[in-house]
DNA sequence: ATATCATATATCAGCCTGATACGTATGTCA
DNA sequence: TGACATACGTATCAGGCTGATATATGATAT
């Protein structure tokens, strides 16, 4: 989507590369795209005027730099204030889980587990982020990056939660 | 995704709208699919002998039944023991709250409570669900549905109190 | 009568994912 | 020094899915 990457470089020029990263870390909890989606993007943003690209290079190595215009600007705050059209969870831990009943509830611990795992595994990068951003309380956009790190966290102790009670569940 | 269609025809006999409705209201809060993938996968699985299509008229309408079949179910298991690939949530209100900073609180604001109405309309369809659920406390399936309507309650109460929160912190 | 809604199937442009390909720089282990 | 792995960087593409649209009938309401 256009105006994720119009947001990103609201704040710093980057690259296709880079701007994957971004999302790759400060995204991904609600957030992704691949190369496949950017790369084009990027293109059909600077045939609309809405970022100029900047062809480099940096210790030998080929890049281009993209940089949001102010039309760009313009059409990011247009979009964001516009209302959200989609929320959408894709869980497929619970489309197995929903199916249980054809299998045993092995399997569907099973699933549960590693579902715990990779909770366990994200929320102490949500916890890190929540922590550093309360410490920088007056940077006007870490306000809003924190309130997206606490949503993490408490969505991802609420499914921690749940696994107890479902484990608890499957195994009488 | 052809394995939620056999999940859902392995208890029962289904059209392909049936199959959208379930997807609509059982399976809503954590999957979700289009007619454009439904029809097409029908006719894939039919071809593959994994379902049956039994072309029949009720009330003067045409339809068309699915069945599974023994190589269908066996297909499901097999999917269902599988490790889960991916897990993904998708919340454009978090990503517009995350470049909050190039609007001003009001439009984040906005953004929060319109969640918080839409989180409020569902939650009373997750409770009566479980409420229904853990009424009949011994067909096999049931157990598993009450899993995932378990997770969905305790989800949108974090909302909830995450909302509670963030508009509490943008209000200053 | 007639409008609206639910049932029912189907197609399609356009977008996105996941995979793959290609090439350079840096760091590391032997 | 050479070999290998990892990070940086751009790009393409088959295949799948969404959201929109089209078509048609039965049921319900006004």
């Amino acid at each position: 989507m256009d105006c994720v990457i119009l947001g990103l470089l609201c704040h710093e020029s980057l690259t296709g590369y880079e701007i994957k990263k971004r999302m790759d870390t400060a995204l991904r909890f609600f957030w992704s795209a691949s190369f496949g989606s950017i790369y084009p993007t990027l293109n059909s943003l600077v045939h609309d005027s809405l970022v100029t690209k900047f062809e480099t290079t940096d210790h030998g190595r080929d890049k281009v730099i993209y940089t949001i215009t102010d039309a760009g600007r313009e059409h990011l705050k247009k979009w964001l204030a516009l209302p959200v059209k989609k929320d959408e969870l894709r869980y497929e831990t619970l489309l197995k889980l929903f199916f249980g009943g054809e299998t045993g509830p092995d399997i569907s611990l099973e699933h549960i587990r590693n579902f715990e795992s990779r909770v366990k595994a994200e929320l102490p990068f949500l916890q890190e982020a929540s922590r550093k951003l309360k410490g920088i309380p007056d940077e006007k956009a870490h306000r809003y990056y924190l309130l997206t790190a606490m949503f993490g966290e408490r969505v991802y102790k609420a499914y921690l939660e749940w696994c107890e009670e479902a484990k608890r569940i499957l195994e009488e």
